[in-house]
Parts: C-alpha cells; structure tokens; sequence
DNA sequence: TATGAATGAGGGTTCATTCAT
DNA sequence: TATGAATGAACCCTCATTCAT
C-alpha cells in the first residue's frame, strides 16, 4: 500500500515482482496453468528464469500468490459491499453491482479465478483449494447473514438463508461468465438489473 | 447402442473401449486431467499401454471422447424433458429436477463436466470446448424458446427470455457445485424445491 | 545368477540394465558422481534417457545399485576367504591376496568403492552410507573374529584384535591404492608379499 | 605470516579472507564440494556473494587455497617432525604421534583432506590432485628416506623403503579415519601405542 | 491383435558467476 | 570497495507416443 518509505532498491523489487505476475496472469489465463511454463512467464516478464525463482520459490507459488492475492482483494470488496449500512435491498443491490466492479478491466483475472473456484480444480497447490475455499465460505456466510436480516426484519420471505445466498451467487456468476466468454455481446454492468430484477422479485417478501 | 447384431469380437471391443473409458473418468475425475498419465490409465483398465492407443489416437482424443459422450447423454436427456408436452411451469419443475438425474450417480463424470464448462477449461483440446459449448448453446437456447412460450402464454412476466434461461442455468449449476462439493451435507435433490421456489417466484406473472 | 529360465525379453531387459551399469560405472570412476549427467550415461550406453529412467528410479538409486552391487560381491569373497578352513596365518595370507582378486580387472568399481569408503563420502544417497558401513563393519569385526582365533592358539602375540584387524586394513588398502593409482608401477599382487612380510612380522608371536 | 607491517586496511582484508576460508571448510566438511553453494559460504561468513567472489576467483579456487593452506600445513610439520636429529626409531615414533597433532582440533578439516587424498577424488579443480600429491609424494619419500637410514644403520630389517613408508601411512591413515568416524570411541592418541608396536615390530631388525 | 520397451522433447529448478550501483 | 539483483547454462526427471515382436 504504502510504497512511499520504501528505498529505491525496494521499489524496484516490487515493480518488477508486479511485472511478473502480470505475464504470468496473462499467461496462465490464457493457456492455464500447466499449459504455460516457467521459461514462458520469464521470457513474457522480459527477465531470466533465475529471477522468476528468486522472487517465487516455484511454479504453484508463483500460482498460489498470483491467486490468493487477487482473490483477496476480491473478497475484501466484496464483504464490505455487504458490511454497509443501510437497508437490505440496497446493500444486496450493491452487492450485484459490486460483483462487477473488481475484475472490470481484469477478465484474464477473473477467467483464473473461476477456473478456480467454479471449475472443480484439481489441487494445483496443496493447500490452495482450501485457502481459497475458506474465503469463498466466509463470503456466502456473509451473505446469508445479510439475508437473514432481511427475513427477520420482514423484507425477504422466509427462506433458507444458505441457499438463498447459493442461488444469488449462482445467477451472478453465471452472468459473469458470460460476459467472460463474449464481453462484447454480453455486459454484465447492464444486465445488472436484469439480476436483481429476477432474483430480488424471488426473494422479496409480499 | 445395438450391440445385437455385432460379432463377439466387435462386442469384446466395445466392452474393452468401456472399460479404458471407465478407468479414464475415475482418474480425471480424482486428479485432473494433467496429472493423470496415460500409463496410469492405462494400468488402471488393465490393459498394455499400446492397447489404450489402438483406441484412442491420443490423450487428448481419449479426453475429448469421453467428455463428450458423457455431455452428450447429459443434454439429450435436458432437451428430452424441455421437450415434453405440458404447461410452461411443469416443464421448468421437470427440467430441474432432471437435472439431478443424470448425474445422480455419477459424481466423477459431473466434476469433469464442470471442470469443462464452468471452469474457463483450457483448450485440452482445441475444438473440444467449440463442440461442448455448441451443446451447451444449444441447451440455453431451448431452454429460452420455453421460457419465451411462458412469456407469450403470460405464465411468465415479460423477461429476456435468453437471460431468464442463464439465470436459470446459474442456479441448478450452484446447487449442483453443492452437492458435488459435499454430497453428505447438500442433496440437490432435497433442494431442488428451493430452486423451484425462488427461481419461479422471481419469473412467474403476478 | 540363472539366467536360463527367463524369457528372451528378459534376459535382455538384464542385458541393458548390465549396460546401463557399466556405462556408469566408467564414468563415475572418472569423473565422479556430481560430474556426470544421466544424459552423459545414457549416451554411453546407447539408451535414450528415459530408459535410463525406466531401469533407474533415479541418479541416487542408480548410483546405490551399483556401488551396493559391487560392495556385496567384494565383502562376499572376503567373508569366505576369512570362513576357510585352515590355520590363521594361511587365512590371513589368502586374506591378503583375495583383495586383489575382486577388483583385479575392474579400477573403475575399486574407485568408487575407495571414493565410498576411505574418502569421507558425503551421503551420495542417504542410507548408502550406512548401508556400506554395515557391510564393512561385518567385514572388519569378521576379520577381528580370526585374528581373535589366532591369539588365542597362541599364534599371535596379544593385541587388541579389532585394532589390529584396522591395521591391516590400512595396510592393504594403501597399497591397494598405490595400484590403483598408477597400476603399471605399483602390483598389489606382486606386493602382496611385502604386506605379509612386514603386517605377519608385526603380529605373529615369538 | 607477519600481519604486523601491513595497513588496518590490509589486517581487515586478511581477516575477512578467514572468516570466509572458514565458513567454506565448515561447510564443505559437513556436505561435501557439491552440496554446497557460494550463496551458502557468504551467508554464513556473513558477506555478500559479490564480496566473496573478490576474494576468490571463483568456487574451485576457493577450494583449492582451502585445501592447499591446510595440506601444506599438514605437511610441513610432518617433514618437520622426520627431519628432527636422533636415532631412527624415535623419528618414527614422533611421526606416528605427530599425524594426531594437525588435526587434533580442527575434524573438519581433516575430513576434506581424507575425501581429497584418500578418497579418490575426482579432480574438483584441475591441477588440485596434482598439487597436493606432491606434497603427499614429497611425504612418502622422505619417510622411506628415513627409513632406509634406518635400514642402512642396521636398526630396520631390510625392506623395500617405499614401500614401507606406504605400509605406515596405510595404518596410521587408518586409524586417523577411526578417529574421523567416530572421535569417542577411537582416540587416536590412545591408538598411537598400538600402532607403533605392530608396525614397529614388524619392522625393526631381530 | 496386444504388448511394453524404448524414445526424446520439454518442463521445473538450481547455482556459479557477473556487473551496475 | 562491498553489495545483491540478475543471468542463463545445465541438470534431473516425466510422460505422450511409437513400433518391433
């Protein structure tokens, strides 16, 4: 966050660590993670191999950082859509919306972000699977827990408040992926509405 | 489909091709597809590694072959019963449930399925992903055309009936991650009635 | 030992392993274990690398094959020189000349066995350390178990037998080293007397 | 040798140069030349790799001042101690002790030196093994120089002086290595007795 | 036809060494 | 002078695929 005490030196290590995981996110959106190689994020890096292992003790740790980090900083935004004040509706409004916002200008991020959470990946770190499996609960628990204010408070109809989170996360990542797939064709920005009108229509009570 | 008419030989083949096919799914489905090898497959059926490569002119065709007449018995049995005769709302309620029945015994091939179609798969083979996705297409499309039938008959309120069908897809999809994640805890068939709830809340007129 | 009831496939199978020996055997005599490739070994004996890989699990286990093999067979001829019948100061001479016998025709494996064993090796392969040292052990205590005999008929003079069977050893291994060093000016067994004359000297009684 | 003359700045460079020579026999002792790195050697003499590589050209060299600095050492007292005036027998015994004395507190080093002498060693640096075998010849021979004194004054049986001098470096090397292997069990000073009554005995005239 | 030994391209990783600061 | 980031050759090993039997 704060790179201003940082000396030169340091600053510069961090650029170039940047520089890496963008090739390598680049790369590994692409082709996935076992169709790239190390000599090709170095070369796509513009450094020799050696230095990709000087700043990644190996291929899954290079993966599992990359990973973990925009997972993070997805999940963070996330939460606090969900943590804001306000009536149910308008924070679940937000949320739909917010869905968007963290990968905007990022689709290679989020193709490797849902090969690894919705793709039933195959434990490419050890370890991986689970850390990013305890975000991913945190989040629908969240969610739920939203949801539950909203029952209680009258708002929403008495559902499973679980599976409700189940079914909203599942209409939006859906669009997501769409929009994935064919960005032109499909926005999710605009189809936004049609999200919430579904979704909200389902779940709203009266 | 007929094995009546074929010689024992040509029937011996057939059980042996079903056989290294078996074999195939349980290890692609435990590990993925890059960290299986084809000697494992192989030893796995029982059978000499050349004898796996007179039936399938390589991995990836292997892959493709089996992943495809798994989705291919998948989405017939869905436009089967989009098919079917009968007012909008059962239609949806019957497709919903048939979801579940495919896979209902067969978690392996389901994990593949998803790996495939959810998971931003990496051109295990070029074409594979053109063709499933053509299925999958298809599938959306049909499911629209429903929908779009509702929409007309003022069953359902006036949506974009191709959205409407994604978000459809979205849900069942979530649901079956569940239970695919942790068949103990999240039967699909249990909840294919909270699916039917909130979904159809969310799309039916009045 | 029997080759005779193996098939032709595998005795060929032990043909090439054979091969595979010998190749590395020449090369790590000469260079040493960390100055050889699997790929230079191969190449010697006209394999392609991964059949070196097929016969071998790796550098390490190809490297404890060999020198174990050898190990076994030369503590084995010393172990039956020791075992004769007879009276200790003929065991001891025959002793003395069966050391040459082992390696007569192979400086290649008497190197590596002295890399091994005198030269402070540094855990090529954890286990093959001790795996040797087992070997030599059983083989010195042997030595010391005779010579025990020996003082006790009173043919000897009184000396600490363990230590002095460490004495012979250093006696014998330095001249083996002298021929293996420069083997057409140094016979170990034209000095095999020379050992005799001085090591018998020094411990026979009277 | 005389520091006293030279610059702080000098005083400090040889220091370093120490604390670095120690680092790497510390190191080499415990692994072996190949299982060691030049990052490993700076950091644990505390230096950056740059710095070590301006006192050392490169990582043979450093091995071989290493093991040049001390073998010279080695032998210059054990040359000492055969040139020492007095009678034949009390040269040798003061030899026999001497070889304790290099090494008595210094094992790691004394393990290189075995791994480099006795070990065959596989040329680390070309021109190393050619080095320390003169030495190791220069040795020899003024032992079967004294020796043949020895044998010229009637006070030895006649022998071949070579190898004799061979048969005695054989048994005290062996006992040395007893001492290497395990220094609780086998004082080599507490051997030194033994040694000299066997091969004494096996050597001196009547 | 079925077999499995043989192949070798290619990938992950290490580490001695250099050189700009 | 001391530093340590950067380099890239070279190594170990795997595995999809072929082909003689």
């Amino acid at each position: 966050m704060q790179d201003k005490k940082l000396t030169r030196r340091e600053r510069e290590k961090l650029r170039h660590r940047r520089q890496m995981l963008v090739a390598a996110i680049e790369l590994f959106s692409e082709k996935g993670y076992h169709n790239v190689s190390m000599h090709e994020i170095a070369k796509r890096a513009e450094f020799a191999i050696g230095t990709l292992y000087k700043f990644f003790k190996n291929k899954e740790d290079l993966y599992k950082a990359l990973i973990m980090e925009k997972a993070a900083e997805y999940h963070r935004t996330l939460i606090r859509a969900l943590s804001r004040e306000g009536d149910v509706l308008t924070i679940l409004k937000n949320y739909i919306s917010a869905k968007a916002g963290v990968f905007a200008d990022d689709v290679a991020t989020l193709r490797l972000y849902f090969a690894e959470t919705q793709g039933a990946s195959f434990n490419i770190k050890a370890g991986l699977d689970q850390d990013i499996r305890k975000l991913y609960d945190e989040l629908v628990e969240q969610l739920a827990s939203t949801l539950e204010k909203g029952i209680r408070k009258n708002v929403l109809r008495d559902l499973n408040p679980y599976y409700t989170a189940v079914a909203l996360e599942g209409i939006t990542n859906a669009f997501l992926f769409c929009w994935l797939e064919d960005p032109e064709r499909h926005s999710y920005e605009a189809n936004a509405p049609v999200i919430r009108d579904i979704f909200l229509k389902g779940v709203v009570a009266e």
